[in-house]
DNA sequence: CAGGTATTTTAATCAGACAAATTGCTTTCA
DNA sequence: TGAAAGCAATTTGTCTGATTAAAATACCTG
């Protein structure tokens, strides 16, 4: 994993929070239990109760122990937090909440980019176009090339909130996609659909940028519907 | 501020790395240099460099030191990181840039709540338009309850990640709140507006919703461009 | 000049002690 | 009896010093 000590118990500790093994506003085990379970000395063990912290996992105060804060005040932004979230309980409703959210952000910053983005940041979700061209030809990786396009269009928004989201779909996009493909037996994404954002974005037109975007996202929406639909029975 | 000595010095260096005093990819002071200058031990300067670590502000090597990470790998979403951000650059254009995020977020949440919301959720949120009715009478502080209404509809679109955004948002109008009075010249928010909106959630018409959250952001969105443009001269 | 090796700098990790805060209990006094 | 003051126990907070591991640089050696 080439981590070290601190990283990978934050790693283990954070997990295990998300996957609920210790009650919320319970006490965990305390500083001195963990470094016992874990076989590490007490300085790695605050380290990573503090990061933990740090992402609103946990809080610490004397005499009342280490305790797990309620889910609300988790912060999924955080990409680590979001990856442990998405690997403990992987599920259609968590993967609904996800899309709706890119429903809100991508076509906004789609119609950002159309008006203001740099030609050099055009260029870049041209070249992430290709890659996803090219991944249909079997010369690129279909995933990596779409989450490409995607922060592409994030980053060229010039909006550092949209920005940042990259990270934040990238992660996610990457731990659903089998959720995904499972659903609808295509591999690849759909290469002219993207395309068509490109032009829009390119030919400075935000209201259709958006619109395709959101055209986009429509389809995954229903498919996980679908699914949803398919599990209940 | 009541504060242990570790969360002073995460507040002091976080504050000092966004305020930009340290160049990015350039070395920190070491551990021992941080020690030195605030007057603690390694244990609290090192809990403080991993929390702020935590928050992607930071990164710290052997014989590499400690060093500040791009814009783009912190944690705007971190409530803590954007208050720094806030309180040391405020300017029209983080203000812009946040404000599109919310066109984002919002009107999505208020479809959704007008969908979804659960009958206790809806109630927050009339108490939460009741306590803006109060503001305009004196009765209540405006800024509070108008924060308040807009936290409850994120909450009750029931997306965990709308939901989240909660503290942003509070954060945020927290303290852009001067910037916008300044410029509209009125000091209370437009309360019929806002019923408006509520109206449209309660009798569970999202594109209703979704239309009157957007008017209501355009309008703060056209005040801050005319700022812009004032400033500009 | 290339490749590997030694040096050196820095964070990472460990260990043990004492301080501070909080809680619950107990004792004392009205 | 009851309440307040004080005491004790528990847990994190903070400090110190020592050792280990990682990574960059400089230094050899072929």
């Amino acid at each position: 994993m080439q981590r070290n000590l601190t990283h990978q118990l934050v790693h283990d500790l954070g997990l295990a929070v998300v996957q609920g093994k210790y009650a919320v506003n319970a006490a965990l085990p305390s500083e001195a239990d963990i470094c016992k379970q874990f076989g590490v000395s007490r300085s790695a063990t605050r380290e990573a109760v503090k990061m933990l912290a740090a992402k609103g996992l946990l809080t610490s105060r004397p005499r009342q122990g280490i305790r797990v804060l309620p889910e609300a005040r988790w912060n999924m932004f955080d990409t680590e937090v979001l990856g442990w979230l998405l690997h403990s309980r992987p599920s259609l409703d968590l993967l609904l909440e996800f899309t709706q959210m890119r429903q809100g952000v991508e076509p906004n910053a789609a119609a950002l980019a159309a008006e203001h983005a740099t030609p050099e940041a055009i260029a870049d979700i041209e070249a992430a176009l290709q890659r996803m061209a090219d991944a249909e030809a079997g010369f690129d990786d279909a995933l990596d090339s779409d989450i490409s396009f995607h922060t592409a269009i994030l980053v060229a928004s010039g909006n550092r909130f949209f920005a940042q989201m990259s990270a934040f779909v990238e992660t996610a996009l990457r731990v659903s996609i089998r959720f995904t493909n499972a659903m609808k037996g295509v591999t690849g994404a759909d290469v002219d659909a993207h395309a068509e954002i490109f032009n829009a974005i390119r030919k400075r037109n935000p209201g259709l940028a958006r619109k395709r975007v959101e055209a986009l996202l429509e389809e995954s929406i229903e498919l996980i519907e679908q699914g949803r639909a398919r599990e209940k029975t």
